[in-house]
DNA sequence: AGAGTGCAGGTTTTT
DNA sequence: CCTGCACTCT
C-alpha cells in the first residue's frame, strides 16, 4: 500500500480515502480468481479450502484488510485465530502493512488459546476466579495429577499420571467433566471409578488454586458462554468478522468456541446487559443484528493433530454445520515445483476417503528429488550436512534451509554432525527453556506474587534455595493454613508458631519477606500503574533477595553455571517485554511464557539451518528441504499403526513435509538407527514406494547399501581419512575423498524401487573363535555374541582395525576356514 | 534434611 | 542410552 499511515478516523461518515478510489483493486491485484472471490465474497460463512502452498495467508489477510478498508468492520470486530502465535503475528503484520498501522488498532489476531485467556481474564470473576489466575501447562498438571494418582493409589488399578492426564486431556477437549463423564461410563468397574474421582479432586484444585490448565483455557470459555448469556452476548455483540485458519486442527471445544461465538444474540440487543438497564434507551435497529460471519481456512489433507483431539470433521462437516455456506477451492500452488508437488500427490493419493484436489503449478518441474541411504544414522546426518554445505556454496542461505523429523530423538546425531561440520543450525522446540527446572523455579516465585492462591507454586520455591524445609515443615504449613481458613502462602508470614526450629523460622520468614517486597514492587496498590520494567525488577529482587542465586553461584556441580546464565537470559526476556509491552503486567508476562509454543521462537534463526520435527513444519516453508528417518516405524510411526486412522494420518504428516519445499526436497533414511543404546535394522518407508521413480534421483538407493558389496558407507569412508582407517569413532577430520563418495547414478540403476528384502545373514551360525571376512574391516575373530535373534551382536576383533561390534544378521561379513 | 546410589522404565507428534 | 525416580545411608 503505497499510504500505510493513513488512520481510519473513528466516527467519521467518510472512510479515510475518497468515494474515487477503488482499494479493493489494489488489494486483489496479482490474485488469481478463486482466491479473488475469497477475498471478496461476503455471506455468513465461507470455508476456503486452501491447499499447501496456495497463497492462504495472503488471501486471509487481505480478506481481513477489504473489511477495513470498504468500512464494513472496525478493526475491534475482527477476531482472526491462527494456530501459532508467530503466524498471529505475521498475520497482523501483513494487514498493518496493507491498512496502515492506525487502521488496524484493536484487531484480536491470536492463538485459540491467547483470545480465551483474554475473554477469561476479563470474565473471570463471574465464576469465582479473579483475574490473576494462572496458566497450568502440561508438566504442572502432570504434578498435580501425580499427587492426586498417588493419594488415591489408582497405580494399584493400573492409572498412570501419564494416562490419567491424557484421558482428562481428551475428555476435556470433548468438553466433558467429570460429572458428565461418570454418567456415561462403567461405574462398576474399580478403576473408572477412581479416574472419576482423580478428575473431580484435580478439577476442584485447580479452582482452588485459581488456575487453568491448556484444556480448560478453551474449554472453560466455551462453559463460561453458554452458563452466562449475556457474557457470551458481549463478545457475539464485538465480533462481527470471525476467521480462523488450519481450521482442520480443531477439536470439539474449539469448534465451539466458535460456533457459540457465531450465534445471533441471546437476548434482542438493548435489554438487560448486567440488568442496569443502561441500554434501553438508545438501541437502534437492536434486534436485527444478525450472527457473526465466519470464514475458515484449511485443507484436510493437512490434519495433523488427531492425536490432541482434531476432529477433521469440523471441516469437512462444515457446509451441513453451516447451511448455505459459499466454498471456494485453492488449488494453484506458488511455492513449490511440479516435480515436488507431484510427489506430495502422489503420496497423499493413497489416503482413501478424501475429496480429490491436486496441487499443479506453473513454474515447471525443477530438480528431481534427491534420495539417500546411509549406513547408520551418522551416515545420513553425513550425506545432510555435506549437501548443504554445497546447497550453502550455491548460493542459498542456511536460513533457507530446513531439516525435518518424525521424533525429536532424531535430532540428536543430526546435530552431533552439524557441530562437527561447523554449520549453523537451530533447532525449534528442542530446547524447551520454560520447562528447565531453574526457569520454572523463577516463574514460580513469579505467579507465588501474581496469584497467591496457587499452593503448587508457593510449595515448589519453599525449598529453593535449600532453607532446610522439608516434608514434614511442608505439611505443618499446610495445617496452620487450614486451621486458620487463610491460604498456604499467607500462612507463611506466620512462621513464628508452627513449631519449628529457629532455623527453619528464619528462612520461612525470609522468603515471605521476599514475597512481600517484590509483590509491593510488582503490583502497586490501586490505581496506580506499576512502572514497566517492575516485572524485570521484581525478578531480580525475587532471584537475589531469595538466596537462589548465591546459592548457584556457590555451588560446585558445573552446570548450575549454565543455570546461572538460563536465569540471565530470563531476566532479558522481561525486559525485553517491558520493551514491546509498556503496560505489561506481571500476569501479562506469565500469560505470554505459559502460551509460547515451539514454533514461536523462529525469529533468530537468521543465518541457521532449522532442524524440526514434522509437526512443528506446518505453515512454513524453505527454499530446500531434508526430510530425514524416512523409515519404517519412523513415519509412519510404529505406534500409529495401531491406531484407527494412524497411518493415514502419517501419510499426511509426511505429505505436510514434503509441501514445505520450494526449490529442493531431499529423501534421507538409515539402514540402521540406534535407539536405547540398541542398533535396530530399518526399512524404507512405504510413502517411498507411493512416489514415481522417475521423480527421485538416488544418490545411494536402500539397494546399494543392501546389497553385498554394494556402496561403502560413507560413515566409514569419513573413518579413514588418507586411506587407513582411523581407529576408534569419528575423527576430527571427517574429509572423505571425492573419489570415494558415490554421486548421482543413472535411475535404470538405482531407480526408485526399494528391494523387497534387506541383506540377510539369516542366522548365520557363529562362535566365539570364529573367523570372519566384513567387506569394508578386512578379517578378523570373533571374541563373543551377544543378544537375540534379529538383534544378535558379534564382537569382533579385526587384524587391522581392532574391536568392532557388528549386527549379524546384516553386516556385510562371511565366515571363512 | 540432604546426598548418594541403584534401578526401572521410557521416546510420537503439542497448544 | 539417558534420565528421572525411589530408596538408603549419613
Amino acid at each position: 500500500m503505497t499510504d500505510a499511515s493513513t488512520p481510519i478516523i473513528v466516527g467519521s461518515d467518510r472512510g479515510p480515502r475518497g468515494a474515487g478510489d477503488r482499494p479493493d483493486n489494489e488489494l486483489l491485484e496479482g490474485l488469481n480468481p478463486p482466491q479473488r472471490e475469497a477475498v471478496t465474497y461476503r455471506g455468513p460463512a465461507l470455508l476456503i479450502v486452501a491447499g499447501a502452498g496456495s497463497g492462504k495467508t495472503s488471501v486471509l489477510t487481505r480478506r481481513i484488510a477489504s473489511l477495513l478498508w470498504n468500512r464494513e468492520a472496525w478493526p475491534s470486530q475482527i477476531l482472526a485465530i491462527t494456530f501459532t502465535n508467530k503466524a498471529a503475528g505475521e498475520m497482523r503484520e501483513r494487514v498493518q502493512h496493507l491498512v496502515g498501522d492506525n487502521a488496524a488498532q484493536g484487531m484480536w489476531i491470536s492463538t485459540f488459546h491467547s483470545a480465551c485467556v483474554r475473554i477469561l481474564r476479563r470474565e473471570a470473576q463471574q465464576f469465582g476466579f479473579t483475574k490473576a489466575f494462572t496458566i497450568y501447562d502440561s508438566g504442572d498438571s502432570r504434578a498435580l495429577i501425580k499427587r492426586l494418582v498417588k493419594e488415591h493409589e489408582a497405580d494399584a488399578f493400573g492409572l498412570t499420571p501419564a494416562a490419567v492426564q491424557g484421558k482428562i486431556s481428551k475428555l476435556k477437549n470433548e468438553l466433558a467433566d467429570a460429572e458428565s463423564y461418570a454418567r456415561s461410563a462403567n461405574m462398576s468397574d474399580p478403576a473408572e471409578r477412581i479416574f472419576v474421582d482423580i478428575f473431580a479432586d484435580y478439577q476442584r484444585a485447580l479452582q482452588r488454586a485459581n488456575a487453568f490448565d491448556f484444556d480448560d483455557l478453551i474449554a472453560q470459555t466455551v462453559y463460561l458462554f453458554r452458563a452466562f448469556p449475556h457474557v457470551a452476548d458481549v463478545y457475539r455483540r464485538r465480533f462481527r468478522h470471525i476467521l480462523v485458519d488450519e481450521y482442520q486442527d480443531t477439536n470439539h471445544a474449539q469448534y465451539a468456541l466458535i460456533h457459540e461465538l457465531t450465534q445471533p444474540l441471546s437476548e434482542p440487543e438493548g435489554e438487560s446487559y448486567g440488568d442496569s438497564g443502561m441500554m434501553i434507551f438508545d438501541a437502534p435497529a437492536a434486534d436485527t443484528l444478525p450472527a457473526a460471519s465466519l470464514t475458515v481456512v484449511g485443507d484436510s489433507d493437512q490434519s495433523i493433530y488427531a492425536f490432541r483431539g482434531a476432529d477433521i470433521r469440523n471441516i469437512t462437516e462444515f457446509e451441513r454445520d453451516y447451511p448455505g455456506a459459499k466454498v471456494v477451492l485453492l488449488e494453484q500452488n506458488y511455492r513449490s515445483t511440479q516435480n515436488i508437488l507431484s510427489a506430495a500427490n502422489a503420496v497423499i493419493s493413497n489416503n482413501f476417503d478424501r475429496k480429490d484436489k491436486k496441487l499443479w503449478t506453473d513454474v515447471g518441474a525443477g530438480e528431481r528429488i534427491v534420495g539417500f541411504t546411509g549406513y547408520s544414522q551418522h551416515d545420513e546426518a553425513q550425506f545432510v550436512a555435506d549437501e548443504i554445505d554445497s546447497l550453502r556454496r550455491a548460493g542459498v542461505d542456511y536460513s533457507q534451509m530446513a531439516v525435518f523429523y518424525r521424533t525429536n530423538s532424531q535430532s540428536r546425531a543430526l546435530e552431533e554432525i552439524f557441530i562437527r561440520s561447523a554449520l549453523p543450525y537451530k533447532i525449534m522446540g528442542g530446547t524447551k527453556f520454560y520447562e528447565r527446572a531453574e526457569i520454572k523455579d523463577a516463574l514460580a516465585y513469579l505467579v507465588a506474587v501474581a496469584n497467591p492462591a496457587d499452593e503448587m507454586a508457593v510449595r515448589r520455591i519453599l525449598n529453593r534455595p535449600r532453607r532446610g524445609i522439608g516434608d514434614v515443615t511442608e505439611t505443618a504449613i499446610a495445617r496452620y493454613a487450614a486451621d486458620e481458613g487463610i491460604t498456604f502462602r499467607d500462612a507463611l508470614a506466620n512462621s513464628s508458631v508452627l513449631g519449628v526450629g529457629p532455623k527453619i523460622q528464619a528462612g520461612i520468614a525470609q522468603l515471605d519477606a521476599v514475597l512481600a517486597e517484590a509483590s509491593e514492587h510488582m503490583l502497586p496498590a490501586s490505581g496506580e500503574l506499576a512502572p514497566p520494567t517492575a516485572v524485570a525488577e521484581g525478578l531480580q529482587i525475587l532471584l537475589q533477595k531469595s538466596g537462589y542465586l548465591d546459592a548457584l553461584r556457590a555451588s560446585k556441580d558445573p552446570q548450575d553455571e549454565a543455570r546461572l546464565e538460563n536465569l540471565d537470559e530470563l531476566v532479558a526476556v522481561a525486559r525485553e517485554f517491558a520493551r514491546n509491552n509498556p503496560e505489561g503486567t506481571i500476569i501479562d508476562f506469565l500469560t505470554e511464557v505459559a502460551l509460547v509454543s515451539d514454533a514461536d521462537d523462529l525469529e533468530d534463526a537468521s543465518g541457521s539451518v532449522s532442524l524440526m520435527t514434522l509437526h512443528t513444519a506446518k505453515g512454513l516453508e524453505y527454499d530446500a528441504v531434508f526430510i530425514t528417518g524416512v523409515e519404517e516405524d519412523l513415519i509412519p510411526h510404529r505406534i500409529s499403526a495401531g491406531e484407527p486412522g494412524g497411518p493415514q494420518e502419517e501419510r499426511r504428516l509426511f505429505y505436510v513435509g514434503v509441501t514445505r519445499a520450494r526449490q529442493r526436497l531431499f529423501f534421507t533414511l538409515a539402514m540402521t538407527r540406534a535407539q536405547f543404546g540398541e542398533v535396530t535394522v530399518a526399512m524404507p518407508s512405504r510413502f517411498l514406494q507411493e512416489i514415481p521413480a522417475d521423480l527421485i534421483d538416488w544418490r545411494q538407493s536402500p539397494g546399494d547399501v543392501n546389497s553385498r558389496g554394494g556402496t561403502q558407507s560413507r560413515a566409514l569412508n569419513a573413518r579413514r581419512p588418507g586411506g587407513g582407517f582411523g581407529g576408534s569413532g569419528f575423527g576430527t577430520s571427517r574429509r572423505y575423498g571425492e573419489d570415494l563418495v558415490p554421486k548421482s547414478t543413472s535411475i535404470e540403476r538405482f531407480a526408485n524401487r526399494i528391494p523387497a528384502k534387506v541383506r540377510d545373514n539369516g542366522d548365520l551360525a557363529l562362535k566365539p573363535g570364529d573367523r570372519i571376512r566384513h567387506d569394508d574391516f578386512g578379517e578378523g575373530r570373533v571374541d563373543a555374541i551377544t543378544g537375540e535373534g534379529a538383534k544378535r551382536v558379534a564382537h569382533v576383533r579385526f587384524d587391522k582395525v581392532g574391536a568392532k561390534k557388528l549386527l549379524v544378521k546384516i553386516a556385510p561379513i562371511e565366515k571363512i576356514g
